[in-house]
RNA sequence: UGGGCUGUCGCCAAGCGGUAAGGCAACGGACUUUGACUCCGUCAUCCCGUGGGUUCGAAUCCCGCCAGCCCAG
């Protein structure tokens, strides 16, 4: 509203590596006032292993957050999220894989913490923007007066898939600097502005898990180790042990310590009977499932079937597919072809051409 | 204690005299801001149940033994 002499003020998430380096650089070019925050989202004691540099949310980051933007003579932050990071991203994490399903947490972090909780202290802080080095785009439908969330320039990069859940009001005052670059783009700019992480690598794997592997993590965290229960066919029979449910995910097939005349893979997970049920390549697909915990952004609502482009996991090329809603927080998403490892608790996410239209948790998936 | 069969990498399994396929699993790496998938690489360097024999040469032929299975009893 106040917007006539400067572009106000934004904060800039920094987290230290080169992307959310250059988008601060970029942000202030564009005319903002900016600011820079590292968000400290755990404690390491808390992790056990201590781990090396990790692009995403390292504390080891935090020094290269605060010389880059002491090098652009920034005023920088660290903001201590790690009691919000705890209960809806670790926490949420750690109950899906006890549900049988499996989590995204990197969408729970972006919903409830950098976009949810850096929202909100943004606000106090007087800044009525706030950025991050997300690669998707942010646009105002003229037609409509919705904001729109776009793939980033970059196909190989596109990052829109895990901001599906931004509300209007989050898009409204989201700035997205480096949605219209690509990754080399990003790196000549960290080069040519001195950045001490310019050459620093591309990220891995769960940030608070650093050793990677996140079945120890919830055992350790919880204090209760897994309960092993049986491997068994789509037919039933049963095959053998298995190390508890959290430690499969479906389309699995490494780990499971089994041989079989042809690679076996992880088709469902019982939490009740406590069984991994096993099956091979081709008893992965399935041409439906059902949605929850939607937020659509191109529309209020889906008032009749649309045909879009879906994803059902983060890097898949999107698919063909019809969508209905088939309720308030319901939708049913029916794939022109089968899909390979449809997984509840990962995000469905539907596009038109570059556009998201919104998206959901996977909460049921249903036959080919 | 009669007969038949089998015994090759953790599992399955090629090989039928010429100097150990392959699959599964495992391990390592690549890819990746989720889990997976995928891809690449490594996996029996005198022990092919074991002891002899035949042969220029055997996992492959012969003999004994051991183990397991099956059928008889």
């Amino acid at each position: 509203m106040r917007e006539q002499t400067k572009k106000g003020r934004a904060l800039v998430a920094m987290s230290g590596g080169v992307d959310s380096s250059a988008a601060a650089l970029l942000v202030q070019r564009a005319g903002y006032e900016a600011l820079g925050a590292t968000l400290k989202l755990f404690d390491n004691e808390d992790l056990g292993a201590d781990q090396g540099e990790k692009a995403c949310c390292s504390l080891e980051s935090v020094e290269d957050a605060r010389s880059v933007a002491y090098g652009l003579g920034m005023a920088f932050y660290v903001f201590n999220f790690a009691s919000d990071f705890r209960r809806e991203v670790m926490e949420r994490f750690i109950q899906t894989y006890q549900r049988g399903e499996t989590p995204n947490p990197c969408i729970d972090c972006n919903r409830y913490v950098k976009l949810g909780k850096l929202f909100r202290r943004a606000q106090e802080m007087d800044c009525g923007h706030v950025a991050t080095g997300h690669y998707a785009r942010v646009e105002r439908d003229p037609a409509s007066g919705r904001w729109l969330l776009k793939k980033g320039l970059d196909e190989n990069k596109d990052q829109s898939y895990v901001l599906y859940d931004l509300t209007q009001d989050q898009l409204s005052r989201l700035l997205l600097p480096l949605g219209g670059l690509t990754k080399p783009q990003v790196r000549a700019l960290a080069e040519e502005a001195g950045f001490v992480n310019a050459h620093r690598r591309e990220s891995q794997d769960i940030c608070f898990v650093p050793d990677g592997d996140y079945a120890r993590f919830i055992e350790r965290w919880t204090g209760r180790p897994a309960h092993p229960g049986d491997f068994v066919g789509t037919d039933g029979q049963i095959y053998g042990r298995h190390k508890g449910i959290i430690h499969y995910t479906v389309g699995q097939r490494k780990g499971l310590g089994l041989s079989f005349p042809q690679p076996m893979y992880v088709c469902g997970i019982d939490p009740e009977e406590n069984q991994v049920v096993l099956g091979r390549q081709e008893e992965l697909f399935a041409r439906r499932l059902t949605a929850q915990d939607l937020n659509l952004i191109a529309a209020q609502e889906l008032s009749k079937p649309v045909r879009v482009q879906a994803k059902v996991r983060y890097r898949q090329k999107e698919q063909p597919a019809t969508v209905q809603q088939t309720g308030p927080d319901q939708l049913l998403v029916t794939f022109d072809q089968p899909q390979r490892a449809i997984t509840r608790g990962q995000a469905v996410v539907l596009y038109d051409g570059e556009t998201v239209v919104g998206g959901g948790r996977i909460a049921q998936v249903g036959e080919a």
